[in-house]
DNA sequence: TGACAATATTCCTATAATAGAATATTCAAT
DNA sequence: ATTGAATATTCTATTATAGGAATATTGTCA
């Protein structure tokens, strides 16, 4: 059952550390690797589980491969990624990634490492947008 | 994670399957068996395993324990629950068991057969519900 | 071409999950 | 007490899953 296959996607914390931190926008596997502080084979496998089940979707810039979340057509995909926004907040895993996301951004946006124009124009966009004050809202209590 | 553990439940299609018919009203084992088709064992191990990750609670009624959802404090299984009744007539599977649901509701409302007294009830409220025809409604695309 | 960086894959092992057969438990009725 | 119905548990075999080490692939650059 298709349904089945979406949740699976859900029901390991690596997985949800990866969605968490790229529904933000999409980004590299070293990224990742450097953001969850997680080893080399266990992000690459992951995140190909997750393309496999048409959650994330990749394409290649040179030598970088650029994961990011595939919206369409999967409304429990859509509802549970949601779920997951409100629950960044509470949960420190989450919390800490995301953390370690924007220190990434921040990184990035300062042009000190090398890496594709797109995740560059996501570290762009997140540095506007503090610049009016990010706010951080959760709604849901998990 | 905890997360981790309510997406479990809803990583396997037996559970899936038991959950969109408990959404209707508690159950016992036996009716479970019934309705899905499946073997004893399957069953009670599938039922206590979402009893022990407090997605089910039960008691005991004589013989029978009655099983039925324990909704509460999880948005995630809130809102997942809600997905599943989106999505219950999409999917055959569980369109064939709200069917054996209801024809087992029917028998059950005829008084020929021996059940806690709590199922019965579920039963007359479902027979008085189809007099006022019942709507079946879907916005969830899944 | 050779070296190097980023990523993917293969091979292997450990652990978890699923479910059937047989058995045990619980409770009511006789 | 014994039987029988409903349910739970144990034992076991099979399959799935996760992730590390080593290796392969892909693409850049000197």
């Amino acid at each position: 059952m298709n349904l089945v296959s979406t949740y699976k996607c859900f029901c390991d914390e690596t997985r949800l550390r990866i969605l968490n931190v790229l529904k933000n926008g999409p980004l590299c596997v070293c990224h990742l690797q450097e953001i969850l502080n997680e080893g080399q084979v266990k992000m690459s496998k992951q995140l190909s589980y997750l393309k496999k089940h048409k959650v994330l979707r990749s394409k290649r810039w040179n030598n970088w491969t650029i994961y990011e979340i595939q919206e369409g057509d999967n409304p429990v995909l859509e509802s549970n990624l949601k779920c997951l926004q409100d629950c960044s907040q509470e949960i420190s895993v989450f919390k800490h990634d995301l953390e370690r996301w924007k220190s990434l951004m921040e990184r990035i946006g300062s042009g000190e490492m090398s890496c594709p124009t797109e995740i560059v124009d996501v570290s762009q966009k997140y540095t506007n947008e503090i610049s009016k004050t990010v706010s951080n809202q959760n709604n849901c209590g998990c």
